[in-house]
DNA sequence: ATCCATTATACTAATATGAGTATAACGCTG
DNA sequence: CAGCGTTATACTCATATTAGTATAATGGAT
């Protein structure tokens, strides 16, 4: 038996959590939503409207879109976004550390 | 803005969590799982599976069931439920305390 | 002007989840 | 032994979530 527990972050609705954190991600590495969702194997189309739901809820936007041009256009992460995946990504590695210890001390020596 | 979790335990899917410490409370307080399901406004049918479905990735049983008799029957919390709800309703409430806390340390003075 | 890869968005289809209905079996009580 | 309210379980139907498909629009490069 082994503890799993998932964080994130409201405001009118879910507003980031470690699936938007993950695209973010990729898209810094790859420089497009769509490159990201694919290399996730996720959908364009639902990266966008995850994107998108986010961004209205938060006001605020993550990716910096440009459309057309040289190679059809690309997202870049905006520094908002850049702050809330880094807090986000410490405050889940450290909430991680401490419910495992929280497990252990609270389940030490269960099972009857 | 706000944090929201959730923890649950797995064992061979989810094994344990906070819908059915709910349930086995009210299971406590009433005597029968059907009168627990209808004061959660949830189906017997829903709440019945959902307890099989427990019992047997645990590979114990959570309620002692009485079926027939005086009162039609109903269900008992085991030993083992009691310990189980007693471990993760603590275990629950300090992550809650502890995951407040390390929101505010990583997201104090956020929102630009 | 055309091509290209991307963003943007609407519309449809599949799937999973949950609710509801129905029915059997049980066993004490009167 | 008939009645009652419960557990036990199968089966169907509605609904909500999610995935997929299609299509437009953009704008720099060739």
């Amino acid at each position: 038996m082994r503890p799993v527990f998932k964080i994130w972050l409201e405001n009118n609705g879910k507003v980031f959590g470690e699936g938007p954190l993950e695209i973010l991600q990729k898209v810094e590495k790859t420089g497009s939503l769509r490159s990201a969702a694919a290399q996730m194997g996720m959908s364009y189309n639902k990266a966008w409207r995850l994107i998108a739901a986010l961004e209205e809820r938060l006001g605020y936007s993550l990716l910096e879109k440009r459309v057309g041009g040289a190679c059809g256009g690309g997202s870049k992460v905006t520094p908002y976004a850049q702050q809330l995946m880094k807090r986000y990504s410490e405050l889940k590695e450290e909430a991680e550390i401490v419910l495992e210890k929280l497990y252990l001390k609270h389940f030490e020596g269960f099972k009857t």
